[in-house]
DNA sequence: TCTGGGGTCCTAGGACCC
DNA sequence: TCTGGGGTCCTAGGACCC
């Protein structure tokens, strides 16, 4: 059996923990720049809002309501997560996070469905008790059906938060309950598609021809119908190292043009991409820098950078990583005209084990001074919080010109930001 | 004025090899 | 009229997830 975790409107229920008078009050997360909705209270879905709606579009409509807003504060979710995810993987040895809310446990450590069912019961406790997110636990025999569980689960509260699938009886109903673009990968495409043919539920697709559903939606579809018909076929990795590692950020306001201000900017997202790679112990052979003008307007002119370069040697080095995104910026860079660029990123790919490099026959780099040098500067950041030692191509971004109005405090990782109690 | 950010996997088609 | 058979690698783009 398979378990999953699922924590309920994670990111308000974060906000929630250090303001209790908004439980069960509607609460909105805004995306980078306050620009769209993109987490809301189970209250805030109530009232209709939408995800992915623009702030300037309903202000008017949350304030008229009530609605209490956030900018989105990724330093406390992702503290609190790690939270979450620590009390859950100490019920299976089997534990594999899948998102910042969510995390899979192998179940068949355990005798009986009975037992699986009063570990899971104890489990939610703790972590309600240990964190105060709320968390629905969705259990059965596929991870699709965990899923699918985990929204039962969410739906009535007579369950208790502890959802389970354990015989063929409840897999069928939980199916023809289960409108078909509510099934885990079928998105918005595949649920058009399948209208077309007449599937509206889990069980629709669950009793198609597995032949017909290859030819239909490839592998990806058909793994789905298999994990519908209680046969596991979606793995989720061990280790979750990152294929490719990417930081990208939207300017606020028009923009920015300057070739400085840009050169920061990139300088800025390649340090944050070199940080992580050295954190998940790995190189990169790949870097890719893009920059973009607004989508959205038609009344200037738009111009787009974007390049891939290889490294000779892969690597994890700051310095490195920054001086090829620079070069990209450098090379593609036209003075002529002043564009306003709405947003920009990097991408490092080609990631492997630092453990294992290949080198280059004509590589003068002094790798181990590198390696010292970036471990120091990692350890003095860490301490110091932030970004206390920097390239100097970093210095005149102004925090990539992101607007953050409704921003909380980082409660769990500031000392000077401790929740005070009066 | 204002429109997020970070990922994965799969497929088709082109270019190339013998 | 007719024009092999078997591969690999790379890339762009689609579809999906949170």
């Amino acid at each position: 059996m398979w378990l999953l975790c699922d924590c309920d409107n994670f990111f308000a229920s974060c906000e929630r923990v250090f303001a209790p008078n908004l439980i069960g009050k509607p609460v909105v997360i805004l995306s980078n720049n306050d620009g769209c909705i993109i987490a809301r209270s189970k209250e805030a879905k109530q009232l209709g809002i939408k995800m992915g709606t623009p702030l300037y579009q309903v202000k008017d409509f949350l304030a008229k309501n009530d609605v209490a807003v956030f900018s989105s504060n990724y330093l406390l979710y992702g503290d609190l997560s790690s939270r979450v995810m620590s009390l859950l993987s100490r019920y299976s040895d089997k534990f594999y996070q899948y998102s910042i809310d969510e995390g899979f446990l192998d179940m068949s450590c355990y005798a009986s469905n009975e037992e699986i069912l009063q570990q899971a019961r104890t489990c939610r406790e703790v972590i309600t008790r240990g964190v105060g997110v709320p968390v629905t636990l969705g259990i059965a025999p596929t991870k699709t059906l965990a899923k699918l569980a985990s929204k039962f689960g969410k739906k009535y509260e007579g369950y208790g938060g502890v959802c389970m699938i354990d015989t063929e009886e409840k897999r069928l109903q939980a199916l023809e309950l289960c409108p078909i673009e509510d099934v885990w990968g079928i998105g918005r495409r595949s649920f058009d598609n399948l209208n077309y043919y007449g599937i509206h539920t889990a069980k629709d697709f669950a009793a198609k021809n597995p032949i017909w559903v290859r030819n239909m939606f490839k592998v990806t579809g058909y793994r789905t119908w298999l994990e519908l018909n209680g046969k596991n076929a979606i793995s989720v990795e061990e280790l979750p190292e990152r294929q490719s590692i990417c930081v990208s950020r939207s300017f606020s306001g028009e923009g920015i043009c300057k070739q400085e201000e840009v050169e920061a900017a990139v300088s800025n997202f390649a340090s944050i991409c070199a940080e992580k790679l050295r954190r998940q112990h790995s190189v990169c052979k790949l870097i890719t820098v893009f920059a973009y003008t607004s989508r959205f307007r038609t009344d200037v002119p738009s111009k787009v950078i974007n390049a891939t370069l290889p490294f000779a040697v892969a690597t994890c080095d700051t310095c490195e990583i920054i001086k090829a995104a620079m070069s990209v910026i450098r090379t593609q860079w036209s003075p002529g005209y002043a564009y306003y660029y709405k947003k920009a990123g990097v991408i490092l790919s080609e990631i492997s084990s630092d453990k294992v490099v290949e080198q280059d026959l004509f590589d003068k780099t002094d790798r181990r001074k590198q390696y010292r040098l970036n471990k120091v500067v990692d350890r003095i950041n860490h301490k110091g919080g932030g970004q206390s030692v920097r390239v100097a191509t970093q210095f005149l971004s102004k925090r990539f010109h992101l607007k953050r109005e409704y921003i909380s405090r980082q409660y769990t990782t500031n000392l000077a930001e401790l929740l005070k109690v009066k």
